[in-house]
DNA sequence: AGAATTCACTGAACCGGATAAGTTGTGGAG
DNA sequence: CTCCACAACTTATCCGGTTCAGTGAATTCT
């Protein structure tokens, strides 16, 4: 099947190429008869505009970027980035951008993939997540000039927009949530140490432990696995001092650390308490459900999606907070014996 | 900053586009010094060619398409759809082709998405997933042209090549698995009964179940879902004649239906044993441990990637069986009590 | 009424590669 | 010594849009 274009609106319509250009963009330079005459033709034969000939004619690519940068069995188990494409998706579908993934294994590759988007002109933008500190990436993107949308900060990114989440503000409320309930030992496992948003969420942690007199508060690094939050949680529960609660990074951490608690013989939530970061069906599905710090994670991303475009039509877009985790109590919660 | 092109480099080399463009291609025509002087230059530059101009010079878009049409709280807690991006990742990364990702709300608007794409020429082939029966997308592609690969078959999808796993044979062999444990009454929780490998999975059930003597064989039809899953196994077990096993269809729903079980006070696996398809980390997270029907999912993927890029190469490919799930026995099988 | 402006459009250049067709220069065969 | 074949290029065209500089006709202004 051949593929109609614009030569072939013209021609039907008996005029020229730069006409049709002009009507089917809603630019001036056809008048109103004619400018619906074209676009009926076009939806008759069902034309759709070659995006590599637009692409090149100088016009944005229409697409965008986002590259994963974790092991792909982390990828599989891990909700968020699911809900967050599906957030981008929605957004972008609306405006008919298309999503380029790319799945890398470190944040040096995904220096080389930007490099290699941008020197394509492939993408008119990309979205960045798990920002670090003195990330590589950022000036790579800000020496290409390529539109960005940093989310996991607040961190330092010059000039290229931020999304984030409170997330001091949601360990303080979880902290301060437990103390309330009686707890005085409550430990944390957390993501990724090297992940910006994990020292946010620690340095909280620490703050708010200290202005509450809690002197055994303690983080443990993990990395969002099951396996490592099952471990972590082992080594935090065969101490003497035990902690009372433990806060999780995430929903998968949680659930591993709730199975090895209650192989160790712990009662949930009389022996232990268990807060989950980032709610998902898992929490609810495991018993006890898991109290969870909930979030709308595809609207986060829908958020993120629209500042990207907003800068890729070259507004100038700053720094927003969306998403604030709020705390769900379920079951896994409840003063210490 | 300006992107490099071909004739800069040609410039820099002292020869014409043509030459660049031969000796970048490794097409004749050029020597072997000039070759490799010209190689340098690009590289020391940092060149990348222009999609869109090598795209709409005739040559391909380097891009292959995915649409996911689940919703999106569906996608986020199934391990399965990453798990094959991160595959085709893998394979696709390895030859320079792009992953462009599409979610879909219905098989109708995936048609729109497919024709769409072969307008603007964005992509160079397809992968299908959620094979139905009588699926309105395979006669689309067909009359597109549009390299394509099927995952979820077999079925009838013409000269579309088709990749799919024996899930008759593991239906059978978990069957026979658990009758030789001794269990006579067995039910199952499929997943979407229109996708066309549930109907595989339900077929081979009733006719082992029968062929063995199992009349009380029964299929509960589900949507992957937890919640549907939990539903359907309380459906099931405050019957008179309660199944002694449960056969479920994804990870998350035989979570989901141990939880359930469980909080109605029967022991896994005395009372109730569980198998669940497709192993993932969550499977081995809960207590007791899932036995499960493991397969290769990044495999499967990437398996499914290589032949959509050899049909894209034009190259005759056919209907591929690849990564059939195998038994992995667990703590939540046993003989009944 | 004549000049100026606006409107609706045409024609051609351009984006950056791929590629067919044409142009050299060189070496070997006859 | 000439002719031919071939390697090693160059030149020009094409892909399908966008966009800018015209162009002729209609309208407006003075």
């Amino acid at each position: 099947m051949k593929r109609p274009t614009i030569a072939d609106i013209a021609r039907r319509a008996g005029v020229s190429k730069g006409a049709v250009s002009y009507a089917l963009n809603g630019q001036p330079g056809v008048s109103e008869a004619t400018r619906q005459r074209i676009v009926a033709i076009a939806q008759e034969i069902g034309f759709n505009p070659n995006s590599a000939a637009r692409a090149l004619s100088g016009a944005s690519a229409r697409a965008v970027g986002l590259t994963l940068c974790r092991p792909a069995r982390m990828l599989g188990i891990e909700p968020f980035f699911m809900g967050l494409i599906s957030g981008f998706e929605a957004e972008l579908a609306a405006r008919s951008y298309a999503l380029t993934l790319q799945v890398v294994a470190t944040p040096e590759l995904e220096v080389e993939v930007y490099r290699r988007w941008w020197g394509e002109r492939r993408i008119d933008g990309v979205i960045v997540t798990d920002l670090r500190e003195n990330d590589v990436r950022i000036p790579v993107l800000q020496q290409l000039q390529l539109p960005a949308v940093v989310i996991g900060g607040p961190g330092d990114t010059g000039r290229i927009a931020q999304v984030w989440s409170d997330d001091a503000g949601a360990v303080t409320e979880t902290v301060r949530y437990l103390v309330a309930l009686g707890h005085r030992r409550i430990a944390r496992v957390s993501g990724l140490p090297d992940l910006l948003h994990t020292q946010t969420r620690t340095k909280a942690f620490s703050a708010v432990c200290a202005s509450l007199g809690l002197n055994e508060a303690v983080t443990v690094p993990s990395d969002y696995t099951g396996e490592e939050g099952g471990r972590a949680t082992r080594r935090l529960l065969i101490g003497n001092d035990r902690p009372t609660a433990i806060i999780y990074d995430n929903d998968v951490m949680a659930v591993a650390g709730l199975a090895v608690a209650q192989e160790m013989g712990l009662a949930i939530p009389g022996d232990l308490s268990i807060v989950a970061w980032d709610d998902s069906p898992l929490c609810s599905l495991v018993h006890p459900p898991l109290t969870a710090l909930s979030r709308d994670i595809a609207e986060y991303g829908a958020h993120a999606a629209r500042e990207l475009l907003a800068a890729i039509d070259g507004k100038q877009v700053g720094n927003v907070e969306a998403g604030t985790a709020q705390l769900t109590p379920r079951g896994s919660t409840a003063p210490p014996r």
